[in-house]
DNA sequence: TGGGTCACGGTTTTT
DNA sequence: CCGTGACCCA
């Protein structure tokens, strides 16, 4: 009888054919990872006979998720049954969140704020508490931290031993209290308050688990200490936990990913099987050759090697140039000449380590005259414009949304500054009231006598535009938009601002998007629209009519036939600095290099402009690394000479200004003064300024 | 209140 | 070099 397992390898079988049990699948680059996982759940729904509603499937995207679903919808004949879930972690939170979070005495009607929200009310806390020394970064990664290691505020506090940390753990506190009493929930309260209800309540727990019997996660590399734990949880009652991914992969270690959650899966999941997936179905013997020698010089890694199935291929190219203008210039002459040929532009791309480098390229193909199209930058929801709108949405779904509010009460100019804010924030905050609240309860003579007749009026307004649109809203949300710009007035204001044609167009094109939804259901309240928005990205666009130019962390998954990587230069690529992990660069290497199917170009150039000067740079050690040139010697940190009068910094002696300097092998020895305290050092020790 | 100037600092990014 | 936020004055 055929199977749908017939169309796969033998490991590739093995691990379809694998149903209870802890499971591994050790997927390499371009193994068929999605194939193998999407053929595995139609095959426990279409063949073993596992109803759908049993099963869940989790991955970090969307985009995965829509490609997945697609697939296996696809495979599966019978589909009269509930389709089985699949999404992404964050979206089964909310999913999850909705139906439990009264448990934890909250209402259901929250709203997703995105990082952007979440550091702008970091920014008020950090002032309102006058902590101002404290990077808003490091703060949002620090209560990211927290959360991710189910510490509450208390606890933090308690725990906290620096100074440095009490103030963190006080601005997570009051940054926590701030959200809950708006009824927020950030991207880590998602996971952290379903782990949470399911931690408590031990009877829930198991309905959940064995409601979701089959469970699968992708790109298992990328797993959190906590999606770990709430997968422990989920599978607590069955154990039928199986993971896709790739340890050679993890390139998301500083956003929290635990690379050991893969590598230590066998131990943490009893009687699991790991299923290595080593076929390559994308790139030549040239390509995978390099891969492989590159990744052979990580060890924390399981062990694995690519076999290409497509054969030898030809050689890798290396790119060497003077400058990143010669290096962009030959780039697009290249590709223009593969035009030329008859190549498709959607099958060619350029990639860097960091997104600096992206405007050197911007401005070489703008000059050739070769169309291109760059993934990342200014993401379509995070737009000022964008936010603006959305936080009016907000304030209608939710007039106790402060933070919202505060967003766009001046937002166009109604004459409301500062000064008037803090004034009525803080009456708002001694009566324990929400703003929206406190500007509806407070007598109008004492409205006046705090801020003024104008800015009272204008108060006012602002609350009676709301109230009016509300109103709207409830009669009918598709005409809503329309009555919104009327009242509001939001485009005009943006159409006068120096970028505002663009902007404008964004805004109808979030209007559009807005009807779009409610008329795919009619029941679409403001707040779902809003939630839903929260976890999407629209990155999804890749595939068009042009070159793509983008950093290596968005090419993950993708393939191109043609790739040139720019920028393997030591300090840009390994990116050297503080929190510099070797063998998370070389990952990413590794990544690079994965994507290219058949002609793989590796550029390198002697300088580059950077930060307002121009810096001579080596090339990287990944090349010699991957075999493509004769290993460098050592690596000497700044090629150009270090003359006297150089400033210096070295870890534990600080800032110095260079005395003398003798070349010595692998780079200098130099004389520093430090300050009056005068040491002889080596150039490898120490950082140019 | 809001426009203008100046100093500073600057990886990778999804949800 | 270029964008952001702080600060100052009309």
């Amino acid at each position: 009888m055929a199977s749908i397992l017939d169309g796969l390898n033998p490991n590739q079988r093995k691990a379809a054919e694998h149903i209870d049990g802890p499971l591994l699948i050790l997927a390499g680059a371009g193994s068929g990872k999605t194939k193998t996982l999407t053929t595995r759940l139609s095959y426990l729904i279409g063949e073993v006979g596992i109803d759908p509603f049993n099963t869940l499937t989790l991955t970090f995207t969307n985009k995965a998720a829509a490609e997945m679903r697609e697939r296996a919808l696809g495979m599966i004949e019978n589909r009269s049954s509930t389709p089985p879930l699949l999404c992404t972690f964050h979206k089964f939170g909310l999913l999850f969140l909705k139906f439990h979070i009264e448990k934890l005495g909250r209402k259901n009607n929250f709203v997703i704020i995105d990082s952007d929200d979440k550091k702008r009310l970091l920014r008020a806390i950090v002032k309102e508490l006058k902590i101002e020394d404290l990077n808003i970064s490091f703060l949002a990664s620090e209560i990211s931290k927290y959360k991710n290691s189910l510490l509450t505020p208390d606890v933090a506090i308690k725990k906290a031993e620096l100074e440095d940390y009490r103030k963190v753990a006080k601005v997570y506190s009051a940054y926590q209290s701030n959200i809950e009493e708006n009824n927020l929930v950030d991207f880590d309260d998602l996971l952290m308050l379903t782990y949470r209800i399911l931690d408590e309540n031990s009877k829930l727990r198991v309905e959940v688990s064995n409601r979701y019997r089959y469970i699968m996660v992708d790109e298992y590399q990328d797993t959190n200490e906590l999606q770990l734990k709430l997968l422990e949880h989920l599978s607590s009652e069955h154990n039928n936990l199986c993971v896709v991914g790739d340890d050679d992969q993890s390139i998301y270690g500083w956003r929290g990913a635990n690379i050991r959650n893969i590598l230590d899966f066998a131990e943490t999941f009893t009687d699991a099987k790991t299923v290595k997936l080593e076929t390559n179905y994308r790139s030549t013997e040239q390509i995978l050759e390099a891969a492989n020698k590159l990744i052979e010089h990580n060890s924390g890694r399981i062990g694995k090697k690519l076999e290409s199935h497509i054969g030898a291929g030809p050689k890798v190219n290396l790119q060497h140039s003077l400058d990143e203008v010669h290096e962009s210039r030959a780039i697009a002459r290249e590709i223009q000449e593969l035009l030329s040929k008859g190549v498709d532009s959607k099958d060619i791309a350029v990639l860097y380590r960091i997104n600096a480098l992206s405007r050197s390229l911007e401005e070489g193909f703008t000059k050739e005259k070769l169309n291109f199209k760059l993934i990342g930058g200014m993401r379509f929801y995070e737009r000022a414009e964008i936010k603006d709108i959305i936080s009016y949405f907000r304030v209608l779904a939710n007039q106790n949304d402060d933070f919202s509010l505060l967003r766009i009460i001046n937002k166009p100019k109604r004459g409301i500054g500062k000064a008037s804010v803090g004034k009525i924030h803080k009456l708002a905050d001694e009566n324990r009231l929400s703003i929206y609240d406190t500007i509806i309860s407070t007598k109008e003579s004492d409205m006046v006598s705090l801020v003024g007749k104008k800015v009272t009026n204008a108060f006012k307004k602002v609350v009676a535009d709301i109230k009016l649109l509300q109103s709207e809203v409830e009669r009918s949300i598709y005409d809503f938009v329309s009555l919104f710009e009327d009242t509001i007035g939001l485009k005009d204001y943006y159409a006068h601002l120096v970028d505002g044609q663009d902007r404008v167009l964004n805004m109808d094109e979030f209007y559009g998007y807005f009807r779009d939804a409610i008329k795919k259901n009619p029941d679409l309240t403001l707040e779902e629209f809003l939630n839903d928005i929260s976890l999407q990205s629209e990155q999804d666009q890749v595939e068009g009519e042009s070159v793509t130019i983008m950093s290596i962390h968005a090419a993950k998954g993708l393939e191109f036939e043609y790739l040139y990587v720019i920028g393997l230069e030591e300090e840009f690529f390994p990116l050297l600095g503080d929190g510099c992990n070797m063998e998370e660069e070389r990952r990413l290497g590794y990544v690079a290099i994965t994507r290219a199917k058949r002609h793989l170009t590796l550029c390198y150039v002697d300088s580059r402009f950077y930060k307002g000067r121009r810096k001579m740079i080596d090339k990287s050690r990944f090349l010699g690394e991957s075999g493509l040139i004769e290993s460098t010697s050592l690596k000497i940190t700044k090629s150009s000479a270090y003359k006297r009068g150089d400033l210096v910094k070295h870890k534990i002696f600080g800032i110095g200004r260079v005395q003398e300097s003798n070349k010595a092998s692998g780079g200098y020895k130099l004389l520093i003064n430090f300050g009056g305290n005068k040491k002889e050092i080596l150039s490898s020790f120490v950082q140019p300024i």
